[in-house]
DNA sequence: ATGAAAGCGCTAACAC
DNA sequence: GTGTTAGCGCTTTCAT
């Protein structure tokens, strides 16, 4: 506090009455204690006059409980700067505003020391957790063993009540529309290191599915980011092999249009020469002229649902241990 | 607290010595008391094994300060899942990661009523505040009374130090980009209700820069999102006029998207036809095909600096009352 | 170099 | 109906 703060001392001494008066009056979560109307009017009064602001922080000193929540995506890899990112953020807004609960959202930051994000996570300074990372994060072992609730979104962790968009379909969805524009051949792009739950999924789904399907499939480990030298991928979009692959199926929406500059760069026609997919279904500021080829997922209700089914679990209720939520094939100019 | 935790006694208990002296070895902020190494070791070891984690909670109260700054960015008007915001809120997320003081941001939510949010700000649960919200929000008057330390990021506030991209610049490059380019008689594409300070200085701002060039301007106010019956512009992309515009100037770069999405549809040819210049120079994932020619606005680098800055003002020092960074012209394909 | 006492502002439990 | 007593867990005097 900045300068001397009114207490609630101070508005218990102008009406005269005690601070346990003045405080069932304001909060009224008080149980046991009542007080007349009258009385209550006049504390409501006096704390007007004096500009009176609850200490939220002795309060939940007091109540061991702050009504804020906290978030963590992750030891510095994401940045809230991804267009992903920004939807998950804007569901758990959502979430929160929802929630007429006093619950506000604490970022739990990167840049620090594991044990500092630890230390932030048990400190009681949040009731509960949201947290989108792969499960071999190490603050997910450290968090595993703690009392504080989490939830996982996106990416389903063990043991970790979760709320995810239903990969299995999107990628199954993907194959079929895939196999009805009859190509035979295609590549899948995945992520160089499978370490998300959600990546390996979308994958290993597919691959399930085209085989039914009789599509073969090379898979191609990529960069998220794409690289110059992206051997492969570039000798198949540059020469004109028999019998090439007609479409990359990216594991993301980033994956996709990262590929999608590179068939620009190299004058390779979409979908003509190539069809591209991803996976997210991310809008952009040019729907109107391109929209990649996706499977949309709900990221920002997934997000806005983990904040509720947390609020859940702080109250003390069970939730389901995975929630998944559906998505739809979104058909843009790409494939 | 879900169960009882580890307190500071339990260590004290444990090595055989005062709560002040595991106080002073743990957060060492104390000035006065000094331990000798060997019981400082001891008590680290003791921390460490029954695995005690400070209070943050008790800390706050005690010491009447927090480490955590909060982000208001209007009552509900903004969503975080916009590209504009998600680019503020990772200039932010690196601020408090960059600042090695456990430094935390906590939101503050809309969908509550003002006197909920205002409490939120006063309730000690915060020791700054970074606002992002034009000059007449109800929030910022009654903040204006009060103590709390306030930083101002896009639109500067009145008596609050602020910190903003170039308006006035950006709106002069784009008046001499077109001007050299050749155009003469050009369309400002403004917000519809004025209340957005940045949006009024680049108004302002172009128009005296393109007068001075003997550019004439028609000025437009438009809602952010088209409506369907935009029955000015439309007409002048449908008709042949004499001397038609040939140059749209949006305020944003939304806005500028949003005029693309239009043409498009009506089959008007960018930048032939009618050449589009938005404002921010956000990017989008298809750079390598279109990018709107727009004025490049540092909006993570705007929200980076407020965090130190209010950390500055935090910690009691004066900081400039308007922190003005560099834009810079960014040549698309849209004009 | 260490400890004891006194709160920070609030609320849960019990008296009256 | 209303007041009193005790803390929540920590840190800042001030004494030893």
């Amino acid at each position: 506090m900045r300068r001397k703060a009114v207490t609630i001392k101070d508005v218990a001494d102008l009406v005269g009455v005690s601070k346990m008066s003045v405080s069932a009056a304001l909060s009224g979560t008080n149980g046991s204690t009542k007080l007349s109307d009258s009385t209550r009017e006049r504390i409501k009064e006096a704390a007007e006059t004096l500009g009176y602001t609850p200490n939220a922080i002795a309060r939940s000193l007091r109540r061991q409980k702050t009504d804020v929540i906290g978030f963590y995506f992750g030891h510095g890899q994401f940045t809230a700067r991804l267009p992903f990112l920004a939807e998950i953020i804007g569901g758990i807004q959502e979430g929160c505003a929802q929630h007429k609960q006093d619950l506000l959202l604490h970022f739990i930051m990167g840049g620090r020391s594991l044990e500092d994000v630890y230390s932030s996570c048990m400190s009681g300074q949040i009731d509960g957790l949201i947290v989108l990372a792969p499960p071999g994060d190490p603050l997910i072992a450290l968090l595993q063993g703690g009392d504080l609730p989490v939830m996982a979104v996106v990416d389903a962790i063990q043991d970790i009540p979760s709320v995810v968009a239903d990969d299995l379909l999107g990628a199954q969805l993907i194959a079929e529309y895939l196999h009805a524009k009859g190509h035979k051949k295609v590549i899948y792009r995945s992520l160089e290191k499978l370490h998300l739950v959600s990546a390996v999924r979308r994958r290993d789904a597919f691959l399930e599915a085209a085989t039914r399907l009789n599509m073969s499939v090379e898979e191609c480990e990529l960069p998220q980011v794409t690289l110059p030298g992206d051997s492969r991928i570039t000798s198949w979009l540059c020469n004109e092999v028999e019998e090439r692959p007609t479409a990359v199926i990216c594991w993301n929406d980033e994956a996709g249009y990262d590929l999608l500059h590179h068939c620009h760069r190299h004058k390779v026609k979409v979908p003509e020469d190539l069809a591209i997919i991803g996976f997210d279904g991310l809008s952009t500021p040019l729907e109107s002229m391109l929209v990649l080829t996706s499977v949309r997922a709900p990221w920002a209700e997934v997000a806005r649902t983990a904040v509720e089914l947390l609020c859940s679990r702080i109250a003390g209720k069970e939730v389901a241990k995975e929630t998944v939520l559906p998505v739809q094939m979104l058909i843009g100019t790409t494939g």
